[in-house]
RNA sequence: GGGCGCUUAGCUCAGCGGUAGAGCGCUUCCUUCACACGGAAGAGGUCACUGGUUCGAGACCAGUAGCGCCCACCA
């Protein structure tokens, strides 16, 4: 028996009103678990890019989400065996400033509180957003395994990344070394080169001379001068070089001898040297190895000395002479002053240069030589590149494999040290007493040289992206050989931003491959970033940020990921524009009301939910609806399949409101009516088995409406849970395409039926009748008569008209008549007195300059000798149809007008 | 200095080798018993430009221009 026959539903969905129940339902059920038991099933794993814990979620997480949400639930649905482990990363640096920002607040900072508090505070705030979060991923609806949840500094995480350092280095892979080095002043740590963003700014070119040092016995004889460019004058109190190319003979004689370093009067020497450009600026260089990583290399090579004179807080040093204790900018500024009155300054010219600047506070970079950790990057670069040559590793889309290439091929060593406290310590102890350096997994408390207990830890920790770059397997429990590890990795698809390939998924690529033998995902799907309606990059200081909650709240979850899924295509950015997010909060609610609909109006006649390939099509319209169903469904799964999200979206969004809604559901209306009770039951059948799968098919992109309408649906037509095909819709199965139901003789069909209805709307529009009447319509319908013969109560009911008057043909033409044109059929509509005969004319002759165009253009064609034998044979077969039938729309426009014309 | 992407209806975007599409906006009409977060109909594009390939090109190739992004140790 059925549970209710009086369906009372508000009439507007209200996506406040069920997300949170649904997402608890699913929860609580255990299906975002993995089903191991699905033997036989593939697995589908994809490893969720940990947000930053340093705030709240924003648009890009929430592509990433929906993403990967429509992923998981579509292979869910398929019956995969599909795991989402989700996560958060401490994202060191970045977490570390917003606390220190936080202490600087209340008048403090982390050396006061030193370093276990200052830790301790961290941890509070790194709980609180933790579970934010988790929050907001749970409002997205992300269907991820939560058993699961890992964070990047937690106890395994943390043994993976030990057992990575201590193998890399007895591997010879990690180094300690005194390099040139990215610094950031306010951040006070190293950073990598991929932590440094170049910003173009203007700034100048000077132009200095240096006088030489007069060769012995030249004493007294006027001085001469080395000049030379730079963008950076402050840096010319470091200088220990003049630098040009061997093979300038500009200077080839100067090479050798030395010049006076102006203000503080070192004497450096003239050296040859190949990365000198003789084209640029004078041809010779002044050489920092302190501050410049090409000055650094050029050091190395004919051994010069490094002064720096600019410190790790980026004022200048006691080598700096005069200008010791100065600021950076501040000491150029001056310094080119005194080069002034010096008369040293030869000219300064303006110049942009491609400033480094810290990714996180956007402070100057400063090129300074520091004692760092680094990984060797080229051998664990070369398997890299290879997976993707071979083909072990798919990115999508393709074109990123270029970007993904040329970086592992210029890669650079990676500096992992920060000067920081947040984050995993280095795992490396210095002995006191006998100096021997201890790396190890385990802590160490006694020398193992020299058995002495005073060791010291390294200060330092890691770059956060070194916990990162572990991510798919030491989430599933590496180094242990966990039950998941071995059956979830290799993960199957990872999938995030095009702007962190560097930073993480090449990163990733390397670490799989060198410590499990195995590339850690078979595809690489990158999306696109979102914007802002202006195309801007959406960033707390230009305000332009829209908060993914706010919108959810609004409009609705479905809304949001319906939105972000398709408004662009991989790889592509995506304009947010409001407009867009109303159009699929709309979406949202027609899916609601056509299914409230279909609720009532088969109530009474309904029995059940029938499979969809049990149905039995009665009617034109019904096996239309069927065969449309049959070609979307294989479609959406191609696509899915392809990657292709959001056209596969669009895709079932035009079938649902077009095919289903606008035309369906409105032909059931009449075949419910005028139907005897098996005809009602078949109508009703069809309507519920066609909302089911269209659910299913939009279940992956709006997962809350969809499982709201779907529970209601069974819930108010199949009375026994346990004959429900699934508990609930987030385990349905995904629908197979039934080609049994294909049918493209439906579709032409009734593709003529629409154009008829369409064509007498039209009319009754121009004509401006009134919207209730009905008007009397007479068909000559041709070799089709049969076929419309049977819809004549469609185009009666749609078209709102008297009971159509279907001949083959008409021997004479009605008069006072609006005559029209469906394909073939002519369609005479009589309207006495409302008929306006220069309007009808104009009509008549617009629609037949049209036709004769398009004659033109198609005998065109066919004239063409290269075409007809060129042309594939069933385009050419269709053209000759369509000239035929276009000839004859033209005979029988022109006998119409000739007709009126009397 | 390299590399990549974009340029299609007023706006935001699909389409990617065989008659130009969607949503929004616009015009006209409709409170017909699922939905006005709706329905019906309509107007509106020489698919940036120039060459080429092809029987046929928004669609493929080459180049040009404008916009955007990424990488980069010519100071």
């Amino acid at each position: 028996m059925i549970e209710q026959k009086k369906i009372e539903l508000p009439t507007a969905y209200e996506p406040q009103a069920v997300e949170g129940k649904w997402y608890r339902f699913w929860e609580e059920n255990g299906y975002f678990k993995p089903r191991p038991q699905a033997a036989g099933r593939p697995t589908f794993v994809i490893s969720m890019p940990p947000p930053n814990v340093t705030g709240a979620l924003h648009l890009g997480h929430a592509i990433t989400a929906t993403v990967e949400d429509i992923l998981i639930r579509y292979h869910r649905m398929r019956g995969d065996d599909t795991l989402w482990v989700p996560g958060e990363d401490h994202a060191g640096i970045a977490t570390q400033t917003v606390v220190e920002r936080q202490l600087a607040n209340e008048g403090t900072d982390r050396h006061k509180l030193g370093r276990e508090q200052f830790l301790e505070r961290v941890w509070q705030w790194v709980h609180q957003y933790k579970s934010r979060i988790q929050d907001q991923h749970r409002r997205l609806g992300a269907s991820c395994d939560w058993s699961r949840e890992r964070f990047t500094l937690d106890e395994g995480l943390s043994k993976s990344v030990r057992e990575v350092f201590v193998r890399l280095y007895e591997e010879g892979l990690i180094y300690r070394g005194e390099r040139i080095i990215n610094w950031c002043p306010v951040c006070m740590s190293a950073l990598s080169d991929l932590e440094v963003n170049h910003v173009d700014t203007q700034g100048a070119l000077t132009y200095v001379r240096y006088p030489l040092k007069p060769l012995e016995g030249q004493e007294g004889d006027a001085t001469e001068y080395i000049s030379v460019a730079t963008t950076r004058p402050e840096t010319i109190l470091g200088d220990t070089a003049i630098a040009v190319n061997p093979k300038d003979p500009r200077y080839a004689k100067l090479v050798g001898r030395l010049a006076v370093v102006p203000v503080i009067g070192r004497e450096i020497p003239i050296v040859a040297d190949e990365a000198v450009e003789s084209s640029f600026g004078t041809g010779a260089v002044k050489v920092t190895p302190a501050h410049d990583p090409t000055d650094f290399e050029i050091g190395l090579r004919h051994d010069l000395p490094r002064v720096q004179v600019i410190g790790f807080d980026a004022k200048m040093t006691t080598e700096a002479g005069p200008y010791a204790g100065q600021d950076r900018y501040e000491a150029r500024k001056n310094l080119v002053e005194e080069l002034k009155s010096l008369g040293l300054i030869v000219k300064i010219e303006e110049y942009t240069v491609p400033l480094g600047r810290c990714q996180r506070s956007d402070t100057p970079i400063e090129p300074l030589i520091s004692k760092q950790w680094f990984v060797k990057m080229a051998p664990l670069a070369t398997p890299a590149m290879g997976a993707v040559k071979v083909g072990l590793l798919k990115i999508v889309p393709e074109r990123f494999n270029k970007t993904y290439m040329d970086w592992l091929e210029n890669i650079h060593d990676w500096c992992i040290s920060r000067q920081l406290w947040w984050g995993h310590r280095i795992p490396v102890w210095y002995c006191d007493n006998c100096g021997q350096m201890t790396v190890s997994r385990e802590d160490v408390t006694v020398c193992p040289h020299c058995e002495s207990t005073r060791l010291r830890q390294d200060e330092d920790v890691l770059d956060t992206w070194f916990s990162s770059w572990l991510w798919p397997f030491s989430t599933l429990g590496w180094p242990e050989v966990t039950a998941d590890l071995q059956r979830y990795y290799p993960t199957t698809v990872m999938e995030t931003g095009y702007d962190i390939i560097f930073f993480w998924v090449a990163r990733m690529v390397m670490a799989g491959i060198h410590f499990l033998g195995a590339v850690p995902f078979q595809t690489i799907y990158l999306h696109g970033l979102v914007r802002d309606a202006k195309g801007e990059k959406m960033s707390k200081s230009k305000g332009n940020v829209i908060d993914p909650l706010e919108v959810m709240d609004e409009f609705g979850t479905d809304a949001l990921r319906f939105t972000l899924a398709t408004s662009s295509t991989p790889g592509n950015d995506m304009k947010l524009v409001p407009e867009r997010i109303v159009g699929n909060r709309n979406f949202a609610n027609k899916i609601w009301n056509a299914s409230r609909f279909v609720m009532m109006a088969t109530a009474e006649a309904g029995d059940g939910v029938p499979e969809i390939s049990e149905v039995t099509p009665r009617t034109l319209a019904d096996r239309w609806i069927l065969h449309r169903l049959a070609r979307l469904t294989g479609e959406a799964t191609r696509l899915i399949d392809e990657f292709q999200l959001g056209e596969a979206g669009r895709q079932i969004n035009e079938f649902f409101w077009s095919d289903y809604c606008d035309w369906y559901v409105e032909i059931a209306k009449v075949q419910m009516r005028e139907g005897d009770e098996q005809a009602q039951r078949a109508t009703a059948g069809i309507l519920r088995a066609v909302l089911d799968q269209s659910l299913r098919l939009l279940h992956p992109f709006m997962p809350f409406v969809t499982e709201e309408v779907w529970q209601h649906l069974y819930r108010t037509s199949v009375a026994d849970a346990a004959q429900w095909p699934a508990p609930a819709l987030i385990v349905a199965a995904w629908p197979e395409s039934n080609s049994a139901a294909l049918d493209e003789a439906a579709e032409s069909d009734f593709d003529l039926l629409q154009e008829i209805i369409v064509r007498i709307r039209d009319a009754r529009n121009q004509a401006n009748v009134e919207p209730a009447k009905r008007v009397q319509v007479i068909l000559a319908a041709g070799s089709q008569l049969a076929t419309l013969t049977a819809q004549a109560p469609l185009i009666e009911f749609l078209a709102r008209t008297e009971k159509p008057q279907l001949h083959a043909s008409l021997p004479e033409k009605p008069a006072q008549s609006m005559s029209l044109l469906a394909g073939s059929v002519e369609i005479y509509l009589p309207l006495a007195g409302l008929l306006d005969l220069d309007k009808e004319l104009a009509r008549l002759e617009k629609e037949i300059a049209t036709t004769e165009l398009e004659i033109a253009r198609i005998q065109g064609k066919l004239a063409n000798e290269a075409f007809v034998t060129r042309a594939k044979p069933e385009v050419v077969q269709k053209e000759r149809e369509r000239l035929v039938e276009q000839q004859e729309r033209l005979n029988k426009l022109r006998e119409r007008r000739a007709e009126l014309a009397n």
